[in-house]
This record gives C-alpha cells, structure tokens and sequence, in this order.
DNA sequence: TCTGAAGACTTCAACAGTAAAGTTCGAAGC
DNA sequence: GCTTCGAACTTTACTGTTGAAGTCTTCAGA
C-alpha cells in the first residue's frame, strides 16, 4: 500500500499513524490536535484567497483594509502600526502600501503636525471591497461552523483563547515576523 | 480611548468588538473561533521558527522533512508528490530542494527505472534534524495544551476534525497554492 | 541656535514563491 | 520504428518579503 507514485496529501488518520510510527514519544491527542489546527488554517486561507482574488484584490491587501476599518474612525493608522498588528516589517508595509496606493484602495499622507509620520487611510473603494469580502467572509465561516451546536461553539471557542492565551503570555512580543509560515 | 499612536495589535475581544461595531451582520461566537483559530496558528509558526532556526533550518525546510520521514521507508519521494504534500508549486519545490542539496539535508537522484523522475531522499544530517525538531516541537505543543484535561483534548481534536472534514470536502482539490497565507 | 541622538519611514540587495514556457523522456498508435 | 502526445521536472521572469543601510524630521541638551 501507500506505493502510488502519485499519491497526494496523506490524510490526517494516515498521518497521525505515520507519526506513531516513525516517532513513540508522541501523545497522539495532542497531535492531533496540533495537526488539525495547521491544515484548517491552510484550508481556510485557501477559501479566502479564491474569495479576495474574486474581488480583484488578495489576503494581503484585505488584512490591510480590516486593520483600518478595526481601527475604528477616522480609519488611519501609521505604516509602522499597521506593520505591528499585521506581523511584517516596515519594509513589506511600505511596498505593500505601495500598491495598494496604485489601486485606489487606500491613501498615504503626510502627518502635517509631524511631517515624519505617514497616515494610511481607507478610500471608499477599499470600504466597499472590505464590506464584499467581509459578508463573504461570513458566509464561508458560518458554513465551516454548520455541524457545531451553538454549545459545542462557545465551548470551542472558550478552548481556543484558553491556548491562545498561552501562547500569548509565553510570547509576549508583537507576534514576530510571518516570514515562517506553513 | 486606542488614541495611543503606537498601539500595537488588539486583543481578541478588542477585536471582537470592534467587528460588532464596524459589522454587525457578525456572530460573535463564529467570529472568535476563527479568530482564535487564526492567531493560534500564527503565534505556533513563530514558535515553531525559533526551534527550527536553533537547528539552523527553517520550518520550510522542516516540512520537507516530515514529509519525507512520514512518508515511510525507504524515506524517498519524486519532488511532485513532495510538492503536492505540502502545497506548493513544483517551480517552488525545485528551488527548495536545490537549497536543502547544498545544505546536505536532502538528496536528489535521478529514478534508473524511468529518468524523468527524480528522486529526494533524506541524508543523516536531514534526519537527525528532523528528530531533533519534533523533539523541540512536542515540548511547546505539551505545554501549549497544559491547560486542558485530557477529556478536553479529546473533544476540541474532535471538534476540529469535525471543521477539516468539512473544508475538505468542500473543497476537494489539493489544498490550492500557498501563496496567500496571513 | 546648534548639534547629536532617536524615531519613522524608505530604499536597496538578496531570497523565496508563482506562472508560464521549455526540456526531456516514456508510451501509445500508426 | 517513427511520431506524437503527455508526464515530470526545470528554467525564466516577475512579485512580494526580509534585513540592513539610508534619509529626513523632531527633540533634548550645550
């Protein structure tokens, strides 16, 4: 078994058993848990590219939009704070901001109280295509969540900000760079 | 209030209600699973590249890996199965296996039964990496799940199986590009 | 006021990924 | 036995991110 040359992603079940097998010192719950997680995320991401990509516009530039419409009126935030909560070096914001100028979807001025400072602001283009993918966004996520009671929800979600808050308070710098992702 | 200018990123709950403000077509309860599934999985990559970069690898490269370990003995795969595994271009596969040659981590031979076909193995030094990531990894992925009893474990690897199954069956294909991650 | 240091952003060179075109070998049909 | 098609990988050109160096402004002290 397992011989076709072709064969494709392996699926959890199969993987878990792999990791049984290749390493002991594995508590396979925790495994699979930690596993579940990774291709989730993989998947989910997969599901908003093909929904931002219809709206001619990537994941990249709709975290962009949802940091400045959670930022709360008047939307504007500096490069540097747009950097920090969205994970990458002021470098990647600037080129980032960059394009995203060319599109029409957000603006870039100078601070005139602090002719240093850079202010990034939403355009109403860049509102209306947060808005889009926001209510498809909902769509895909209410579905995803289709087979949980209302109570299995809450109990998932109070489980996983328990592990986030872990994660958190082990590592409480800005979340680091995403430059390793998988 | 969240006048400071450089804040850095909000808290879950922050952002929770900052969606209710700016969105309220939102139910709160999908929302914090999905944002904690996706800050979850951002703060573990950026735990897994401290451990990996220790090794004087990146967890890119630590994928290819596990792949190759988890695919069983004799540990060798063609770069197209590899690529499609961990979701990647065969373009991309092709530049992440010329680097992992040159760093003695990977070998790569052409199959004598059919030359098309190329062949990646895993050399000593790949895999006494490898074991010696996992090692690290199950550390943090014990302590990550500290706070949970192991009937809890048991229900939140269920629930979450229970999500992936349905993404996957929703969507069937690979996996899609990695290109749009966050 | 001038000067030096710090902060905020940008520029530059190098690296990793993608898409599309290119190469090479194997297999199926005439 | 050619020839054509298709599969598997590589090459090329381009996009996006990083780390480090560079620029410009502000602010504090001499």
């Amino acid at each position: 078994m397992a011989d076709t040359p072709g064969a494709s992603e392996p699926s959890l079940d199969e993987q878990i058993a792999a990791y049984q097998r290749e390493f002991q010192d594995l508590d396979p719950q925790v495994e699979k848990v930690v596993s579940a997680l990774s291709r989730l995320n993989r998947r989910m991401n997969v599901a908003y590219g093909r929904q931002t990509a219809e709206l001619g516009i990537s994941n990249a530039e709709w975290e962009v939009l949802k940091a400045l419409v959670l930022a709360g009126a008047p939307y504007r935030l500096g490069p540097g704070d747009l950097a920090k909560r969205l994970g990458l070096t002021p470098a990647a914001m600037t080129h980032r901001i960059d394009r995203m100028v060319a599109e029409g979807l957000v603006t870039r001025e100078r601070d005139e109280s602090n002719r240093v400072r850079v202010i990034v602001g939403i355009t109403e283009e860049g509102r209306s295509k947060w808005l889009e993918a926001m209510r498809m966004a909902t769509v895909f996520e209410e579905d995803l969540l289709q087979d949980l009671s209302g109570e299995e929800r809450g109990r998932l979600g109070e489980m996983l900000t328990r592990l986030l808050r872990r994660v958190e308070d082990a590592q409480p710098d800005a979340g680091g760079r995403l430059s390793d992702l998988d």
